[in-house]
DNA sequence: GCAACGAATCGAAGCGCTTCGATCGTGATT
DNA sequence: AATCACGATCGAAGCGCTTCGATTCGTTGC
């Protein structure tokens, strides 16, 4: 193993010098630093993390609790690792795995023990289990998701509640009167996942303003309950002519079973939804949504979470405003 | 922060007596361990990893490489990934995420760092480019796939030959005398992924040596695509009595496809799929398939590679036999 | 009764790095 | 000419842990 005692001597400087230049921290002349990084090169050095975190009582490891469970969004939850990690990188830390049904105490004891410098955890729920321990965590936390409870805690998140009124208010201003949500499935309002909710809050704001009659579905995924749904909402509201989609797991099937049922989509029906863009691309209809924006929101909670190791910030709640995408799935009317 | 040594203190012994009952390296009297026990619970101790690291030259971290492309296999990647991590806190270690895409180097950076004891790489493709630099790695490795150039490397994957072989007899043995394998998409081809040519491999030589005629159809996924297979497949080869799939993407399609044209699984067509076990029982029609034992494959990588951290051994290539489970998407003819 | 032994414990030497003075020129300021 | 400030560099003191002798003491064997 090459030690920074031997590029030290393969330079010809002390130490301390060729610390100094790999951090910065100190001023070195031009020339020490060039053969300084010249030898460094030569050898095929690397600092040894272990001693590098005992010294300096930094890690530079983010740990990141991710939700494994295989679920409906799963190329969702890739996103956001992804993002993270590249971020990380850009900011010279590394990401450490931390799965969700390890339990907490994970979170702890990584940070305990100096393996971790910060915390992100990502699907945060409305009243999730985790929020109280996390707030015990001796390390800067983010929550990627807004808890109801999150006194104390740093959240990123789409502005879910903001998504719902926009999709109503473009829907409404093409002239649109009845319409429905068709939600995510019964589980995820069960469990109590708080973007679902908030966007559902949104969108029934967004109605009530404008004094719309609205109909509230939520959708289990599979073939026959999608149908099922759009039975309902079509037959139960006549004369809807709008359709909100919160689901992505069913779009594709949707879409499907409209056009089984020879309803056009935006002639008969306007679609909007929000899932990822290359979801909505990607659909026999492309459709016209709010994405889900992944790489984004994980930028900012490493951005975030990275900040805090070193300064003091207050807790921050950061809600990112939807962006709309037309692809011609809504019409006027 | 809480060190070994206010542990001593509390418990009125050594720094080092704290050490061995730590690590059971050396006997220590229950009374002694005892005591050590309660004083590490009673202020909350976690060793500081970096420490620990650098004293022991062990991390205690499995270095993992995940494909981050949002994949069609998202899914299945995620069950590798959990029960990796899993397996890996089964045997006193934690995984540190490093992407793919971030380029080889990363490997030979994080062990060279001894920020990782040794490395497991997913989704290993047949002339993989990090092959060859996986070799220099200073630190054990093991591969989830086998590549065609394996000399020197240790890699876990499912028998895809015996996987493919084991399809078409299970067909032959029901009577079908003319199948045809649905493949992945092109594109997978094209990218040289092994398992899916070792899969057609072993569809080939079983169907040659029971001189059974063959077709075989690379298919992309997407509505329409899938529907244009089913076209040539079911035309170009009159006769057809057998589809063997190899293709998750296109599953749920293929059978909406198959139903709207009033063809019953399995009474016109039987259908086996190679797919993961909730996907083959979460559609229209429950199938018959080999699944892809990914938390198996994952716990065995993880095995292999702690294994390898302290004790040599010679690397080694194990194949997971196949194992097919009967939905009743197959029937005799 | 004493050497030999093993179990239990301790002290101290690192592991490779960061960082805090301290030192030494050199040029600018008085 | 004496002082000061500053840039560049070095030496040494840890950071918290593991691990290798060394030490102590109660047993055992002869």
């Amino acid at each position: 193993m090459i030690t920074i005692k031997e590029v030290a001597r393969h330079a010809g400087v002390s130490i301390s010098t060729v610390s100094y230049v790999l951090s910065g921290k100190r001023s070195i002349s031009e020339e020490t630093k060039r053969r300084v990084e010249q030898s460094i090169a030569a050898l095929g050095y690397h600092p040894n993390a272990g001693a590098r975190a005992l010294a300096s009582n930094r890690s530079r490891v983010l740990g990141l609790v991710v939700p494994l469970r295989s679920d409906q969004n799963v190329p969702v939850v890739m996103q956001f690792v992804s993002s993270i990690v590249t971020s990380a990188r850009d900011h010279d830390h590394d990401v450490l795995l931390l799965t969700k049904e390890a339990g907490p105490g994970e979170a702890h004891r990584v940070t305990a023990g100096s393996m971790a410098d910060a915390i992100i955890v990502m699907d945060v729920e409305s009243a999730d289990p985790r929020v109280p321990e996390l707030r015990t965590v001796d390390a800067p936390v983010v929550l990627l998701g807004v808890p109801d409870d999150h006194e104390g805690l740093s959240c990123v998140d789409l502005d879910f509640a903001a998504a719902g009124r926009r999709m109503v208010s473009h829907l409404a201003d093409l002239g649109h009167r009845s319409i429905a949500l068709i939600g995510s499935p019964p589980a995820v309002y069960e469990r109590g996942t708080s973007y679902a909710a908030r966007l559902l809050a949104g969108f029934q704001q967004e109605t009530a303003r404008r004094n719309m009659p609205v109909s509230v579905h939520s959708c289990a995924p599979g073939y026959d309950s999608v149908s099922a749904c759009l039975d309902t909402v079509l037959h139960q509201d006549r004369g809807i002519t709008g359709l909100v989609v919160h689901n992505e797991a069913v779009l594709g099937q949707l879409l499907l079973e409209l056009r089984r049922r020879s309803l056009d989509v935006p002639r008969d029906l306007s679609v909007i939804a929000l899932c990822p863009d290359d979801v909505a691309q990607s659909l026999p209809v492309p459709l016209t949504s709010i994405s889900v924006p992944a790489r984004e929101l994980g930028a900012i909670a490493v951005q975030m979470v990275v900040t805090r190791i070193t300064q003091d910030h207050a807790p921050e709640v950061r809600l990112l405003q939807p962006r709309l995408t037309e692809r011609g799935s809504t019409a006027a009317r």
